[in-house]
DNA sequence: ACTTAAACGAGACGGTACGTCGAGTCTTACC
DNA sequence: GGTAAGACTCGACGTACCGTCTCGTTTAAGT
């Protein structure tokens, strides 16, 4: 396959990529995805617009880029005190299944709500529905992994039998994230703790009578 | 508010009209959301730009307009034999919750996988998260009507004691509604009848075991 | 030949047409010519644009009808207070042609130094350059009949002996009206009376010695 | 001054200035100076619209600079036969001060005849009267140096007592350029070589008897 | 330490689309 | 039927970015 002489990744300016990171969360931030340019990003980078070119194929593609250099960073910072051993990413497991889900859903909705990191992720979760190929990086680099953890959470809760043996775990934990997704992108309702743990009751219990 | 002389709405071209909405609904299917212009519509509908500017601010408003025809005309067409009194939008109510709710489930995701609705309303959708003020109104006219009809049957199915007095129908009908928009907009799973199904299943009797 | 049905200009309202040419008149001078458009003229005059179409075929004749309103009211204005005969347009002839020269041309400069003719004179001056069409009628109906008035007053001067009788007039007034537009039109060098005098003398005697 | 960032002219498409030049006097004869556009001047040179933008403020410059490009060419075509001695812009000096003005005034009225020269010359001139700020361009690198190989003549015809000492050169030169300037213009008459004669005489020897 | 080739900053280039302005035509309602 | 008003199609405006393409200038590997 004939590509256009590859770049060396291996002379890459390791300044210029932080450098555009930097840029790309900022602007993102200012002036909101689609007033975004990539001549903006170089210029504020202080970059020639073909570093950006060189590396990146769309700005789409910049943003998750940074976006996950974001998230590896908090979590690099979040363990730079441990002794050695990483705290991976998890789902507590306290024995009390609906505990356990509140908890980390109402963590999830702060970080929805963060400025922070709602205009990326936002940004990338919207411009991935209408791009599909940057959408399936954006399910399968940052969204599919989180889910998981519910996943894997949701497996010991039914050897726990907590939860019924037939049921698909990779569905039910859509009960409680496909809501949050709505409101959150959709602006559907307010996206508060509350929510988050009325959602995950319902989930576990049904809304019939019992 | 002083606008710039709003244009006097009794004398627009109706014809105009109706040729913008085709070209934008033909447009967004065929090239897609983001490399549908302006100047594209407008050429497309045998139309002065300025012919489009002059009633839409942007071509997410453009889009949803003409959506919403679309929707009017798919439902003036279905009762056009009838005898005068307007089929309303209307969940059915046979007394079997459960089945109601996978009826219009499975009608659901139908719609939104057939490819004249799904290029459109995506780009709405996505567009929306953008741009707040198109969000709303993409809210307001097009998606909350729709879940309303789920409030609506659920109110009925309390009465008839098939729901738990103390749930809040609005969060409920978010607990399929919700996964079904995320599997969809973003593609993190196939959407199919028996996934319909199987959400409404989990709603209704939750996933713990009873 | 079947035109457009042309307008009846009985009907014409009189009202409307003083407008225009005010307006005219008032955004040469404001905006320059070429920034003056045929909206704003009717704007400005509060007229509907197709009333401005429907009389004129340019702005460039609108513009030309207007300035010849405004010497027709100056030339009606200065002879307001006469007895009846009307002062003819003329050049005076005291027998002494240079004297007779020298007065009319300085009153041709003190007339382009004026603002309120020189901006829309020379607006059509130039138009006419490009437009030969407007130019003919420039020439005609403007420029020809001023220099004209030389010509008879220096056939009269050739009868009196004081012009060489093998002198083309109509060549000869070029002599100074060439100079004196070139130099207003082209801002090669100031336009003052003395200027003006200087170049009836070079005119009338030559600058050979004699 | 802060100018918008301005472009490295080193950098610049020797190309495309040439294909600009070429376009826009090849449009400037073919639609005329207000029909000629600068997307046309673009789009017939093969380069983006900001590429003109960029060197240029207006089509009027643009004309100018390839006005000036050609009398460039013409001039150097003119040598390129020489030895090295590049022959001067220059006014003949015969000694005879009547013959000389005449030949070069025939000249020049030729050159004006020549539709080659005259749409681009004729759209400089009268644009530059609307436009002081072109017009003064034009009158400094076009025409006031034409206009000094005149002043070099009679110069040193007074010198060789052909003309009267008190005699101002540069006023003198229009006595026959201004007429010339104004039929050629205004279309007052016709331009032919025994006219050009006929101004040199009059100018020279004055209209009245001697 | 020196060479050398790739990455780099800068930015000009041919393009496309933007959103605005005005041209000239046409329609509506009024007088 | 002329008029004021203004919507219409069309085309050009001047600007912003696109993605590509030179230009020198670092800069880091491999001699």
């Amino acid at each position: 396959m004939a590509q256009k002489t590859a770049p060396d990744s291996t002379r890459r300016s390791e300044r210029s990529r932080r450098a555009i990171y930097d840029a790309a969360l900022a602007l993102v931030g200012e002036v909101g995805f689609s007033k975004m340019t990539i001549e903006a990003i170089a210029s504020r980078a202080g970059v020639g617009k073909q570093t950006v070119y060189r590396w990146w194929p769309s700005k789409g593609d910049v943003l998750l880029d940074a976006f996950l250099d974001l998230g590896g960073q908090a979590h690099a910072e979040a363990n730079k005190d441990g002794e050695g051993a990483d705290t991976p990413y998890e789902i507590p497991d306290t024995g009390d299944l609906e505990a356990d889900l509140k908890f980390v859903l109402r963590a999830t909705v702060d970080e929805l709500v963060n400025p922070k990191y709602d205009a990326p992720y936002r940004a990338l979760a919207a411009e991935g529905m209408l791009n599909p190929q940057l959408g399936a990086e954006f399910v399968e680099r940052l969204l599919e992994p989180a889910l998981q953890l519910y996943v894997k959470r949701l497996r010991a809760a039914q050897e726990a039998g907590q939860v019924a043996p037939d049921v698909d775990p990779r569905i039910a934990l859509e009960l409680w994230t496909g809501p949050v997704a709505q409101r959150w992108l959709q602006r559907t309702g307010p996206l508060t703790h509350e929510y988050a743990d009325r959602l995950v009751e319902y989930a576990l219990h049904g809304i019939t009578p019992r």
